[in-house]
DNA sequence: AACCCGAACTTGTCACTGTCCAGATTGAAC
DNA sequence: GTTCAATCTGGACAGTGACAAGTTCGGGTT
């Protein structure tokens, strides 16, 4: 006898890789309107399963949009790792806020996330060592700039552009020009790779 | 004859001024938790008024925001008009961050606002002209840079290190030092008021 | 002085959400 | 082939934002 099927037809009651979908589809909507507007039910309509499926992946909302920043941690860390002097590290920054902005958006929103889970405290280390070392590669040649204060104000520049970009406040300066070659020429003119002042 | 009184016995109908004791209690709820946390409902209760009082001043939970967001517009240009040079205004900036970070936190949250309100719209207007009039007061000594990047590039930094800092991000850096000092370190350096290099 | 009109506020309601719970289903280890 | 743990379901509950209709009140008009 054929008993009744409560789910439609064809779907298998194991879904074979829900955490993922659940995050693609986590990762589009908060691109599209931000991580305030994400409903982990609606997520759950989308991967089409029931409404408290993504809970025993996640456990909590929290526990999505740390795994997601968790997730942003490591692909900065990849993307931080090839790169060649601090400008050009400053440019992938600006690269992974524009091709993962949902996770972007995350990892610096730390009112949302479980701040002491270790996946997340790991995946951190690993950007925040990226970080210093991208930093650490130009020791010599600005000897008047401090290490310390270096490192703060390449990263401070890097993440403003980058927000303000996401953001939009820069769409009027930048006037359709490639936000990244904009970002380069900046970087350029104000930390004058030469170690000179302004090239007459 | 005494009819019965739903409400507290004290409490007149007529809170007075319900508005700014709803904005108020927004902005200290935002600074703890994050805008993500707010509950108009809540914020109804601290105000001690019904549930759907807010809505009379607010319309909405992104109209509330949204009113929290002009606001914060115009103090950031209040602020920003006072300032000498360029890198005093970025010292400025960092500051209105730390004095009102649930105002800057949702000025730049363009998911949670209404971009199209008037009041937000003139607000922006008003704060983005202060901007560029800080930008503008050093068009002739660095030259090398074009007026459009120096805009972008002082904006970003002054942001990134204000949104790094009200993110905790830059804890370890600072380590106890006070924010607005480092940053005109860091923005003197970088900026070269003088105009040459590193003074050695 | 009585009126009245609109602003301020209230109660009630609806759909929706996050989270918890007990059970159903399944692939895989043994 | 049985057992077991992971995965997923359906139901329930409290809390929330938004809307609608009614109540209270202050201030200006006459």
């Amino acid at each position: 006898m054929a008993t009744t099927r409560p789910t439609p037809p064809d779907r298998p009651y194991h879904h074979g890789d829900l955490r993922r979908a659940i995050m693609s589809a986590a990762l589009e909507a908060i691109a599209a309107e931000g991580p305030a507007a994400l409903s982990l039910r609606d997520l759950a309509r989308r991967a089409g399963v029931s409404h408290a499926a993504p809970a025993h992946h996640f456990k909590d909302r929290a526990g999505l949009l740390t795994a997601i920043a968790a997730e942003g941690h490591e692909l900065l860390a990849d993307a931080l790792r090839l790169a060649g002097d601090l400008r050009e590290a400053g440019v992938r920054y600006v690269r992974f806020a524009r091709e993962h902005p949902a996770h972007f958006q995350v990892m610096f929103s730390p009112q949302l996330l479980r701040p002491d889970d270790v996946e997340l405290v790991t995946a951190q280390a690993l950007s925040g060592a990226a970080l210093r070392d991208a930093v650490a590669g130009v020791p010599d040649r600005d000897r008047g700039v401090e290490a310390r204060l270096a490192g703060v104000a390449a990263w401070s520049l890097a993440h403003g552009f980058a927000t303000l970009l996401l953001a939009h406040n820069l769409d009027d300066a930048l006037d359709g020009g490639d936000p990244e070659e904009t970002f380069r020429e900046l970087a350029t003119t104000l930390f004058r790779p030469g170690g000179g002042a302004d090239t007459p």
